[in-house]
DNA sequence: CCCTTTGAGTTGAATGTTCAAGTGAATGCT
DNA sequence: AGCATTCACTTGAACATTCAACTCAAAGGG
């Protein structure tokens, strides 16, 4: 009992540190935010929506089964479910019943993938004026790196699906999210 | 005509910026995500009703007006008096007419400051535990430079109330975030 | 064979956020 | 004094996400 450590005496951040992490806190809040204001304004979609369309696109005969594609864009089965229900409302995909057991496969329509082409663009020069133009090359490596650090220990599947589909495309592509 | 930029030409990113980007966005999806299960599993609260928490708490007299508040913790009126209304019903905060107008301020009742004291160092804990420790202190300023930068850009306003906050503790305080 | 389990999705209610509209006090104009 | 505006906030509906419950098909076990 007596060495026993205190397991609940937490070392406090100094200052510096606090305002590193405000910093971070306040980007993972308002980042997301503003990429998805963007979508919303230009395509009447969110980044999930839009992540699925990306998924699709770069999949052979642009089609996907649910869970597969849940898994691609790291969301649950419901929120796929219901985002994909969306998406077909629209028309830019459609559901059909794929071979074994309960399985759906979801594909891109001719109407999505067209759509995609005119969203992707616009998507792609906001990630560039927000973060990568701003950052520069060196900075942004060494920020993917510190996030693909963190994200081990916060989403370890997350980020192993994340490799995964790193060393599966290789070359070039559409933009992944 | 002829010599216009061609402002719709978007250069994609190469192959090593999209590593870097595509991680930057999971991180910044799975991080506010793995934050607020923290919260309300321990706590039942959000990272947005934290953030209010801490701002009273930090505030003369444990009192804010709605505007001020809403400028700290970075949301909408509207979302911040939605929040006090859940805040309210637990016996956290309460509401007060204040002085002139239609203003109300928000004040951190004992109870809702004993609940704090108890969630605080769970919360840091695991801001340690997910992101401090795992970068080291030296990759975590790097991180919080980048991240100052990006917002600036983000969100100019946000960027500005957390400078101004860093510029009045200087002290020790409690945790921000 | 029947029964249980597992896998793959769907569905609906509860929660939180946003957006548009509303409320009421104070202030400005004339 | 009378009226319009602005400020500070509240409210309620719409929407997205989560969570728990449900459906249905296929396998496995005895």
């Amino acid at each position: 009992m007596a060495d026993e450590v205190h397991a609940d005496e937490v070392p406090w951040l100094d200052h510096e540190e606090l305002h590193a992490w405000m910093h971070l806190v306040a980007l993972v809040e308002a980042l997301p935010a503003a990429l998805d204001a963007q979508l919303k304004r230009d395509a009447g979609i969110n980044r999930f929506e839009y992540m699925i369309l990306v998924g699709l696109s770069e999949s052979p005969d642009r089609t996907m089964a649910m869970s597969q594609l849940a898994l691609a864009a790291t969301g649950s089965l419901s929120r796929m479910s219901h985002a994909v229900s969306r998406l077909a409302s629209k028309g830019w995909v459609e559901r059909r019943a794929a071979g074994t057991g309960r399985q759906m496969d979801v594909r891109l329509t001719d109407t999505g993938f067209a759509r995609l082409e005119e969203i992707a663009p616009g998507h792609v020069r906001e990630a560039r004026r927000l973060v990568v133009d701003v950052l520069g090359r060196d900075d942004l490596l060494a920020l993917g790196r510190s996030a693909r650090s963190v994200l081990q220990t916060v989403s370890p599947g997350f980020a192993e699906a994340l490799e995964e589909a790193h060393q599966r495309v290789a070359g070039g592509g559409h933009p992944g999210a």
